[in-house]
DNA sequence: GCATCAATGTTCGCTTTGCGAACGCTGTCA
DNA sequence: TGACAGCGTTCGCAAAGCGAACATTGATGC
């Protein structure tokens, strides 16, 4: 019993169930108990009861040893997206910009190192992506809404978040120097907005600006397409279409108390 | 120390802790510890080391009294989304269709009693809604979603899962008696389709069809429109849509395993 | 302004929960 | 065929957390 975290007022046993359940934010389907196990850093028999509490819940279902999350998970995300009246005053704004720009509009924010995707508009037209969609964590530090949000933090902090993430090379052209990443993060405060390309997904170029007022819990907008004939002429039409969506998130105060 | 419910495997601290969250889900923005004692049902000790646990967790954020969530919760509803492909499987028919209908589209599954909106498409053009999202309930005895649903399920379950649910009068030509209700979900189940009318919002007419195959969960796709000059031509236009859209996500297999 | 009361947040002793070493089971390799 | 590695499950004992009791806050009456 270490001094630090013996607090009667932290439920350990909870605590140590909603990591399982988060366990699951990535892209495995489903596991089995051992692999809860691992992935939670617990003990087989702690996660195993976890696991069968959350069944017991609602929230995971178990076929034979495999153990996946049922879609009432989102009901726990829907009360958030309701208290903040995200499908009023967020997905509309996100959806008609994103149609006169003829790509996908995406608002994100920090979240444990990486970027979490708070909402995404909705159009036919949008080139094909990964499948990302509202709730998902794509990398910081080779992303440009990644890089738009480290250079939203207040100027000391971005150093250290960056040094706690990983760096995956994602393509070849991935930057891998932490220096040079943060001398982009630096740009992008300055100049107001980020560009990267190719350093995620091959031959697409992301761009980003910022939403939230500064000082505040960063939060920014995004879009990306495959690079074009004229990168200039896309890049000043898709900024400039990004800064007219992120104006009005703010007049309307979407997103001011996240 | 009752038989029942002296399961060794079963965490009931977690399980405790997971109903605090889950509190959440009304359209209650933020709580005292108090509220949300009552509304869990918990003693205001153990609300308060549920409470306490989810701020450290990071998935509540405490305002002086009030506690409210935050947006790390849609991470845990990602993890669902992203390992049924959601974004990839689901959301660009829905939005195909939809853009075709000139209407929302929405899908949806039974939980706990009400309607649990799965996804949804969103045009520029469709009519102003509650503002519901992927996540939101919605009764269940009084819209389309709901009742198709319903008769979604075997035989006589419907009834059993109807009696359960209460019946709030929501507009004026809302239907009040659980056998006429009945009557409307036997017909749906018949006729392959459900039409409600003005009986969740005035002057709205709800539509709604099964996507699920029979036997499986159900699984309901929907849309709703103000009610137009020719009603019936309307109908046969956004059901023909709604058939479509339902075919092509079986075909996708994008929700057999919901 | 002070006393009264109701409702909220917090503490701490006693009991219960749930931790994890140990076990049995199953499939795999030499 | 025997050894082994990995899995799910059990059970005695330590510690975690339940809730009665205690502070604290703020509204209401006199």
């Amino acid at each position: 019993m270490t001094a630090a975290d013996q607090d009667r007022n932290i439920s350990s046993s909870f605590a140590k169930g909603l990591a399982v359940l988060a366990v699951f934010d990535a892209e495995t389907p489903s596991m089995t108990l051992a692999e809860i196990a691992r992935r939670s850093g617990q003990d087989r028999a702690t996660a195993r009861r976890g696991a069968l509490t959350l069944v017991q819940a609602g929230y995971l279902r178990q076929d034979g040893r495999m153990l996946s999350l049922t879609p009432r998970v989102l009901a726990l995300a829907g009360g958030f997206l309701q208290a903040n009246q995200f499908g009023r005053r967020v997905q509309p704004v996100l959806n008609r910009h994103a149609r006169q720009m003829e790509t996908e509009v995406t608002l994100a924010m920090l979240d444990q190192g990486r970027v979490l995707l708070l909402a995404q508009s909705t159009v036919e037209h949008g080139h094909i992506t990964y499948g990302f969609t509202a709730g998902s964590h794509i990398p910081l530090a080779h992303t440009s809404l990644g890089r738009m949000l480290l250079a939203g933090l207040p100027e000391g902090q971005s150093a250290g978040v960056l040094a706690e993430t990983d760096l995956p090379r994602h393509t070849e052209t991935s930057l891998t120097d932490t220096a040079v990443i943060l001398e982009r993060v630096v740009q992008a405060r300055e100049q107001g907005y980020c560009l990267t390309d190719s350093e995620f997904e091959s031959g697409i170029t992301g761009y980003a600006v910022p939403v939230s007022r500064p000082g505040r819990t960063p939060i920014v907008a995004g879009c990306s397409a495959p690079r074009g004939q004229q990168p200039e002429a896309d890049a000043e039409r898709l900024l400039r279409g990004l800064q007219l969506c992120a104006a009005e998130l703010r007049q309307a105060e979407a997103v001011d108390h996240l």
